[in-house]
DNA sequence: GCCAACGTTGGC
DNA sequence: GCCAACGTTGGC
């Protein structure tokens, strides 16, 4: 089983919106970047768990759990003119951007702000993506190690 | 609001 | 293919 990180800012979808939806599945569509899309579209596998951080907000941090419940398929959002995701460059007959379909598993016992996730940055998180300067990454994997800790920080 | 870091675009 | 300009991300 895969682990992965996935951003999001609050404003536009948070936690409590997936958690609010009648089957707390919602795809998580709008990624434009080609190393996270890549991901979406190759790596990603039903089942996997995902952390969900919260950026651009008073407490950046990770604020809960998600499982993948389908794998990467053509996002849409790139097709409709109207839609805030559209890419005019791409076609259905050659979809330039995918996204997987994601169920709210649970809150995090309490947020892990992402300033004390910083000062493990030298220690058992030093590869995190996530830690890295400059990182604008919305999807990242996680490896099982950095995983397991970041789940036993909840408890502290 | 500021600004560093990064990705993308497009002229050459 | 290079690289300057630009737009975006995202912490602070």
């Amino acid at each position: 089983m895969g682990y992965w990180l996935l951003k999001s800012e609050p404003d536009v979808f948070g936690i409590d919106h997936l958690k609010d939806r009648p089957d707390q599945t919602e795809p998580w569509d709008g990624v434009r970047n080609y190393q996270a899309r890549n991901m979406l579209r190759d790596q990603m596998r039903a089942g996997d768990l995902a952390f969900l951080y919260h950026s651009s907000c008073a407490v950046p941090g990770i604020v809960g759990i998600v499982q993948i419940v389908r794998e990467g398929y053509p996002d849409v959002s790139q097709f409709d003119p109207d839609a805030r995701y559209y890419d005019p460059k791409s076609s259905p007959a050659n979809p330039r951007w995918y996204r997987v379909d994601v169920r709210y598993k649970r809150h995090t016992k309490r947020v892990l702000p992402l300033a004390e996730l910083r000062t493990y940055a030298d220690g058992p998180l030093a590869e995190l993506p996530l830690l890295r300067k400059g990182n604008r990454l919305s999807v990242m994997p996680v490896t099982p190690g950095q995983w397991e800790f970041i789940l036993a920080l909840e408890n502290r």
